[in-house]
RNA sequence: GGGCCGCUAGCUCAUCGGGAAGAGCAGGAGACUUUUAAUCUCAAGGUGCCGGGAUCGAGACCCGGGCGGCCCA
């Protein structure tokens, strides 16, 4: 059967239903109008039938009668999935339904499978993930979900803009992945003959644009881990980057906070919300708190980086901590604050002054040279953002580098590799800048109020399936 | 990677102390001039995820594998 190659739309449902609200039940409008969309339901009575299509704004509902539509017997027998183009004119059903009574129409599409059952959708995990859009159309929840997470993206771009940040694109591939400490993925380039790394993180090449006087700049893109999968984590997530000259740490907080503040005021039109059933507020400012005093608090003993590691490390494994031999002070701290803290980080928090050891890119503290000036924010007891006043100095910058190396050849998993042209760019010099990374995806969770990272990723990783 | 749970018709789910599987919806045929998950009648629909094993007999029990969910690392 051969279908139409266009269809000439001129009508939206939402629109429909906004234009035509004053319409009587039983009234008839005059307007005749074209609408496309999916057959979603359909009630076929003898001489007369009811459709509900629904389109990218909503639901309508197609009313024809076998006296006026043309090929009424073969619109009565349309499958439930099917594209469909009608013409008619707009009325309202004595039962009080806004229609278009089908006058003419074509089958656009046809739906050779179905979209799940017609009331309780599609539910099985593996069938949604794996035909995003067969669940799509069968949970609206879905398409919820989906849409709030592009709402939150165009809302960053837009305020990053507004901020007088320009956006920029570095590269995927890369000789090595650094600027952060994961495990990436790697490839081979057939004509250089050489192998790639999917980037882990953009860091160290916006920072160069910096050097390059880019002054404010942003990167809104993907990046890749080589990790395990779980409900929040996928191997591949979006990541917002920027990197402002001039500021430090405390101007970046300022403008985390107003970021996420303002997206959750663009996409809900508010600050304050629920998520996962718990009340949630995103409003500016956020409580700033050095880590050291918030682990001192949850223990009941006062600890700092200048603790012994002695100490540390025992009430580290006290709280089921696995202490490594490599780590020092610093690593113990930041792994006991994780310990005993996060969980009950709900409201949004910056946590600041994060030990060097575990900082290898951020500016040292200006009071404390075993502390640098880092932040990263919690909400809802997970990790939202991590930004700091960068490090600028190219000789403490190759002596992190090297701490990092040494941990490597110790046997520490995740370490950051060390990038010679970067330190190079700083030689040229880096003002002062700072920068902030965040998870797209784990901010439009919170917006989109769902538990599993995968609900905002339209494709989300899976295992294929072997035959 | 470890633990727990799930996998039965296209979809959503039942069934049982081991005795060769059932409903609703979808799909097929028919009835019906204002339906709203329309309703009614009829017929059809299954490698019970895959592979082994113990049993006279397994979708149910045991072992291995696959995919997924949750928790932990």
């Amino acid at each position: 059967m051969t279908t139409p190659y266009t269809f000439a739309h001129n009508a939206y449902a939402a629109a429909l239903h906004e234009s035509y609200a004053h319409l009587g039940d039983g009234e008839e409008s005059g307007v005749s109008v074209n609408v496309a969309g999916r057959v979603m339901l359909l009630r076929s009575q003898g001489k007369l039938a009811f459709a509900t299509m629904r389109d990218s704004t909503g639901e309508i509902q197609l009313f024809a009668l076998a006296a006026v539509t043309k090929d009424f017997d073969e619109f009565a027998k349309l499958h439930l999935g099917d594209w469909v183009g009608v013409s008619g004119e707009v009325v309202r059903t004595k039962r009080g339904e806004l229609s278009v009574k089908v006058a003419s129409w074509v089958r656009l599409a046809e739906a050779q499978h179905n979209f799940g059952d017609k009331w309780a959708g599609i539910s099985d995990y593996d069938l949604r993930y794996r035909h995003r859009e067969a669940d799509l159309w069968a949970n609206p929840e879905s398409r919820e979900a989906l849409s709030r997470r592009s709402a939150v993206l165009r809302s960053v771009r837009e305020r990053c803009w507004a901020a007088g940040f320009m956006e920029v694109e570095t590269p995927i591939l890369n000789p090595i992945a650094t600027g952060a400490a994961a495990r990436p993925f790697s490839t081979h380039h057939n004509a250089l003959d050489s192998e790639f790394f999917l980037r882990i993180a953009p860091e160290l090449w916006l920072k160069r644009l910096v050097v390059g006087g880019f002054e404010r700049v942003f990167e809104l893109g993907r990046v890749f881990r080589n990790e395990g999968v779980s409900p929040r984590h996928n191997p591949e997530f979006t990541m917002l980057e920027i990197y402002a000259a001039y500021w430090d740490v405390n101007d970046m907080m300022a403008f985390t906070e107003e970021l996420v503040a303002g997206v959750a005021r663009d996409v809900l039109g508010t600050t304050e919300t629920t998520y996962q059933g718990r009340a949630i507020s995103f409003a500016a400012p956020w409580p700033r708190r050095p880590m050291a005093e918030l682990a001192s608090e949850a223990l009941g003993e006062e600890v700092s980086v200048h603790t012994s590691r002695e100490r540390l490390a025992t009430i580290a494994k006290d709280h089921g901590v696995d202490v490594h031999e490599t780590w020092g002070p610093g690593r113990c701290l930041a792994e006991l604050f994780e310990a005993t803290c996060e969980e009950s980080l709900w409201n949004p928090i910056f946590v600041t002054d994060y030990p060097v050891e575990v900082s290898p890119l951020s500016r040292r503290h200006q009071s404390d040279p075993e502390l640098t000036e880092r932040f990263e924010s919690y909400a809802a007891t997970r990790e939202l953002s991590n930004g700091f006043s960068e490090l600028i100095d190219p000789i403490d910058q190759r002596a992190r580098f090297e701490e990092q190396a040494s941990l490597a050849a110790a046997g520490e998993e995740e370490t950051m590799a060390i990038d010679e042209d970067y330190i190079k760019a700083l030689e040229w010099g880096l003002p002062p800048t700072a920068g902030l990374g965040v998870g797209m995806d784990r901010l439009a969770m919170l917006i989109a109020d769902v538990a599993n990272i995968r609900e905002v990723i339209a494709f989300p990783t899976l295992k294929p399936l072997h035959e």
